[in-house]
RNA sequence: CGGGAUAUAGCGCAGUUUGGUAGCGCGCUUCGUUCGGGACGAAGAGGCCGCAGGUUCAAAUCCUGUUAUCCCGACCA
């Protein structure tokens, strides 16, 4: 067997998952370890991803009315001090710059862990009137905060992410934006990341610090842990109280605004890793790959196999072709090829040539297809496209296979324990009951989702009555 | 921040028990033959053994400290 080969390039997924995972990472070139404690270098194959992320989203963000901003990366520590919850809620992991050259700041300053007091303060100064919303600012930057323990793209001391702040006239319209900004987000990661996700609202407990309400997609990994791979926040007016945010009503009344935070992160690069790789290395899913189809020259040396090659190139404009005809072995070029998660390549050598066609091979299921020269082009639009849509059902299964029902505490310990995967289970609403599932079981609450189901009407943990049906699962 | 492990060439590792000045595989460079699943041969290049102290005639090896990484927990996007 030549998988053999392959195999031992990477742990396998089912062996180690944690260890295949930070093989991927490295071998599929997306990141490198750098001297900096917790922070990962991103080289040109991740960070093509994360380009090819920003552009759609920055695509929708614009129709749906924003704009992009830059805010400072420091926050002087009075500002931060500001909204009480909110820096309870990142006080123990920010990182202060004490030091001017050689000269002690008179106000110590953090790195930004996130921007809601820069918005703020910013907006208390440019909002007078309802004239002047909403506001609809969003700013693409990278965040510090100081983690204790660091994975690449999933945890690391910085990272890149895009961070929306919108100020609006009424409550009704922060929480319509709110929502709809985490309809973006999802709509994204399953048309384009191919990863299905759960829309939900969080607990109290889950939420974040100093929101009213915090919203979340959650996906699930291969491995049956969940991820957290978007969240969106409405404020309420408990900023705007704090930092002053006020507007002349068309009443002449004055008003604090209310308003909203979203944010997505490279961490969705770590999702994609997570969802859809194999233990031939990673699998990306056609409309996010860098590199869409893989032409590799059979007997490149033979007279005609490049020039072919190339016309091939040509025919297939409308997709990101890479022709590999660096002199390795055709063999290497196909498992590099699949480390790298390409959707799909093309094998050209001198019998398809003297034929007029060429073989398509999917990574997903490394199906084989010979197809004529003349439609090609054709024929890569519906496989890419076929490809996409395979991912998503095949994560959707996955997805569905591993979500398990439990209706009392035993039956809820029993496959928290045992069986890997989202646990939907009916909650009371009390938080004494959340914290004691997570005490006995280790399992977390992940969202409150918007399709509710009646599992039973006794909450799994104190079988008082239950309203809501919560998803509940181990989390990265 | 607790518990465990690791640090020797670009990568993966051996050598550490029993101190004597570093080796293997892959990769890299050059040339030739190959090319439909990680090709083969020949000749080369590359390391003050994570860092800082200490013991010793002598330290990759023993001792102390320190830093980083990985895994498992607690915390977070």
């Amino acid at each position: 067997m030549q998988d053999k080969k392959l195999v031992t390039e990477i742990t396998s997924m089912d062996v180690d998952f944690a260890k295949w995972y930070t093989d991927i990472v490295k071998k599929a070139d997306l990141v490198d370890y750098s001297s900096v404690r917790g922070c990962m270098i991103i080289r040109p194959y991740g960070y093509a991803i994360w380009e090819n992320i920003q552009k759609v989203l920055n695509q929708k963000f614009k129709e749906t009315g924003h704009e992009n901003v830059y805010m400072p990366m420091f926050i002087p520590e009075s500002l931060l001090n500001k909204e009480k919850d909110h820096v309870e809620g990142f006080a123990p992991e920010v990182a202060w710059v004490t030091h001017g050259g050689h000269e002690k700041l008179a106000e110590r300053m953090c790195v930004r862990p996130t921007s809601e007091t820069l918005f703020c303060d910013h907006y208390a100064n440019i909002i007078e009137s309802y004239r002047d919303l909403p506001k609809l600012y969003n700013q693409w930057c990278s965040v510090v905060r100081w983690e204790k323990t660091t994975r690449p793209f999933l945890r690391s001391c910085e990272f890149l992410w895009q961070e929306g702040h919108t100020a609006h006239a009424t409550a009704e319209e922060a929480q319509e934006e709110t929502i709809r900004m985490l309809n973006v987000y999802a709509d994204f990661c399953e048309k384009y990341l191919a990863i299905p996700v759960v829309k939900g609202q969080k607990t109290d407990k889950e939420k974040f610090a100093g929101a009213v309400a915090t919203y979340t997609i959650e996906s699930l990994m291969h491995d049956g842990k969940a991820l957290q791979s978007g969240t969106s926040h409405n404020f309420g007016d408990g900023f705007a109280k704090a930092f002053g945010i006020e507007f002349t009503g068309k009443d002449n009344k004055l008003t604090n605004v209310h308003q909203t935070s979203w944010g997505v992160s490279t961490r969705l690069i770590g999702a994609i890793i997570m969802v859809h790789g194999d233990d031939s290395g990673l699998v990306l899913p056609p409309n996010i790959a860098p590199i869409q189809v893989a032409l590799i020259p059979i007997a490149q040396h033979k007279e005609g196999v490049l020039d072919k090659c190339r016309e091939v190139k040509e025919m297939l404009s409308n997709f990101t072709v890479k022709v590999d005809d660096s002199d390795k072995s055709p063999g290497w070029k196909f498992a590099e090829y699949e480390m790298k998660g390409v959707p799909l390549r093309i094998e050209l050598g001198p019998k398809d040539i003297e034929n007029n066609q060429a073989v398509l091979v999917r990574r997903d299921t490394r199906e084989k297809k010979v197809v004529s020269l003349d439609n090609i082009a054709q024929e890569v639009k519906e496989m890419l496209a076929t490809i996409q849509d395979a991912l998503f059902q095949k994560a959707l299964a996955h997805r569905e296979e591993t979500t398990s029902v439990a209706k009392d505490f035993d039956e809820l310990k029993d496959i928290a324990q045992n069986k890997p995967g989202f646990i939907k289970a009916m909650w009371c609403g009390d938080e004494a009951c959340e914290i004691k599932i997570k005490e006995e079981t280790t399992v977390t609450s992940r969202c409150i989702p918007f399709e509710q189901e009646e599992i039973s009407d006794k909450c799994v943990c104190c079988g008082k009555p239950a309203k809501k049906m919560l998803y509940w699962g181990k989390a990265y």
